[in-house]
DNA sequence: GCGATCTATGACAACGATGTCATCCGGTAT
DNA sequence: ATACCGGATGACATCGTTGTCATAGATCGC
């Protein structure tokens, strides 16, 4: 409401308990010492006005102990992997009183440049970065500026900086193998953008395994540019109706894994196609998905490691920081090709 | 780092400009007229000593216009009905600029109070909460100052403010009356904390359609201040054990949902105990999860709206939206129970 | 050509708080 | 009694920015 009357400031609490405003931001900092006398009064006096300190205020004329704050860019917030990783960075951040402002990118890479720049004129802390752009050759000023940054999930590209990812070529090729070894040659590959350095590692690590096994990927079963579950079923819908369909399917991300279970699913071939995934989620386990999984609550843990690090004066060159990943074996994956006939 | 020289003020920009500060201050703004001349020569000294505007200072300077964020407190980030609230709310503030200071807080009392006190001090421009604490009254000198604050999911107790919530009562009543029309006489009730009212509500309902059909609700069926997935799953394992186990459950929140099917799964009974969920997730369809919906984005949306309208300077009384709820079937709440014996 | 009017620019105070330094006080040493 | 000291308090400048107002110079009309 706006015809409100305005917070009381450091200036009305003294001229009501009659001291000086210095007074009282001493007995509001718990500084120095203010005798019992006057620490009481003005006590009072902010408790009848309902005085609040005001933290920007103070942090614009303190220089050091910043604003507090980690500006969080992520992919889609409404997204378990987006969403775990906020919350592991929370739970990092919590208890030395550094809020986040989280916001979604969509993959788009101008509103990334957008609210990179607002975090920036918000005087964040720190930043942590699921980057949407190819290159993010934007954020040199920043980067000279000592804004430290984290990229997580995605290296940075035209820039160096820290990041924490998992390495995705070998997560891809660890998928593939897996099927390979099942038996299964004609394995489609769904993924997302392949703007997202992410989404080619992965790819990059099934094709390699498929070649070391001597199975020459069918690009008409590599399907890329996928952007959500909807699209994933339709597509893989269409390849399994189709003729020499695909006897394992590799969804390279988790929605795509949830859009690929229910294509087999509504294909009738439930039990018959091998599915491995990745990126594993909260209800993987009770649907059989084989995934592979990357420690969520590690990367966020170590993001905020290295941000917070450098917060603290850490000033060593830019790290770039491998959570293993983990093959877990559900069902879905373990599933055998259809005998050749 | 901290060793960095500090970012250029419009101080150093004015000074390597050769002009005012003030001039500075209108070309940034794009305010009144500046010639083409001087506007020039800033920009270039902006582009030289890669200024940024520092909103905090402005916004001390400017009374109106505000600090464009809001607090948002969820019950937890990493949960979808959290994430997805917070993902709606993102939508409706992102094209005015508002940014979101997002947080959890694990249905803890004294983080809820911690946090509020913390947006406060930093003084965002509203409040998006979903409460943990019995009561709010110690939000009353906060509503007197006019924070727009907006609850969601849960009402407000102890203090009048707006809020956004689904009939919870009609809820329960529905899951409930769902089950009893298709035979089901043995019910089992799976709820969250009761300290919260929209727990207490969902349970009311749940009785009052069990009254109504003349069932007694069995005390031993209806357990209560579940907190994890996990634990739903071992007390529901051990109702199924029983002797005159549930032939149906009502899991009242998400994870509860997700903890039931497993128990149901793993006791061997699937397909043989029905499930009504409260809360649809994204991958309840994939397991058949027959739920009552609340439209999570329609309830960040109202909520947003209600934020953004006092923001706005709307002050009418305190309004308390409640936003419809709908039962989904999906295959595990139409099951029959078995014949008796 | 002169006053009136406008336009672009700058000087200065202020937003809400804290750092620095001066001042005032009583008590102590001499 | 005087000089000195240390502790409590306040005056003032300052953080980075914008609102207000003054001013200098250009423009206009007659």
């Amino acid at each position: 409401m706006t015809n409100a009357k305005p917070r009381a400031t450091m200036k009305d609490v003294a001229a009501l308990s009659g001291v000086s405003l210095k007074t009282v931001s001493r007995v509001v900092n718990e500084e120095s010492p203010v005798s019992d006398d006057l620490r009481t009064r003005v006590l009072k006096a902010i408790d009848q006005l309902d005085y609040r300190h005001n933290w920007a205020a103070s942090n614009l004329r303190r220089r050091v102990g910043r604003a507090r704050v980690l500006g969080v860019l992520l992919q889609d917030l409404a997204n378990s992997f987006s969403s775990g990783l906020l919350r592991a960075l929370e739970d990092a951040c919590h208890e030395r009183g550094i809020a986040l402002l989280a916001a979604s990118l969509d993959e788009e890479p101008d509103r990334e440049r957008l609210l990179v720049a607002d975090l920036v004129s918000r005087r964040v802390d720190g930043l942590v970065l699921m980057p949407a752009t190819e290159q993010q050759r934007y954020l040199e000023a920043e980067l000279r500026a000592g804004l430290p940054t984290v990229f997580v999930d995605r290296r940075p590209r035209g820039v160096d900086a820290d990041s924490v990812t998992v390495d995705n070529l070998a997560g891809g090729y660890d998928a593939a193998r897996h099927l390979l070894q099942h038996g299964h040659r004609r394995i489609a590959v769904l993924s997302d953008l392949l703007t997202i350095t992410t989404a080619q590692h992965r790819i990059e690590g099934v094709h390699r395994a498929m070649r070391e096994a001597s199975v020459e990927p069918d690009p008409a079963l590599v399907r890329t540019d996928i952007r959500t579950s909807e699209d994933a079923e339709l597509i893989l819908a269409d390849l399994l109706a189709g003729e020499d369909p695909p006897t394992g399917v590799i969804a390279l991300r988790n929605i795509l894994s949830i859009g690929t279970l229910r294509a087999v699913r509504y294909a009738g071939a439930s039990g018959r196609v091998a599915v491995v995934g990745f990126d594993d989620f909260p209800t993987a386990e009770l649907m059989d998905l084989t995934v592979i999984r990357q420690d969520v609550a590690q990367l966020g843990a170590r993001a905020a490691e290295l941000v917070l690090g450098r917060l603290d004066g850490e000033d060593s060159p830019p790290q770039h920081v491998v959570v293993p990943h983990t093959l877990i074996e559900r069902g879905s994956g373990e599933i055998a090709p259809p005998a050749r006939h």
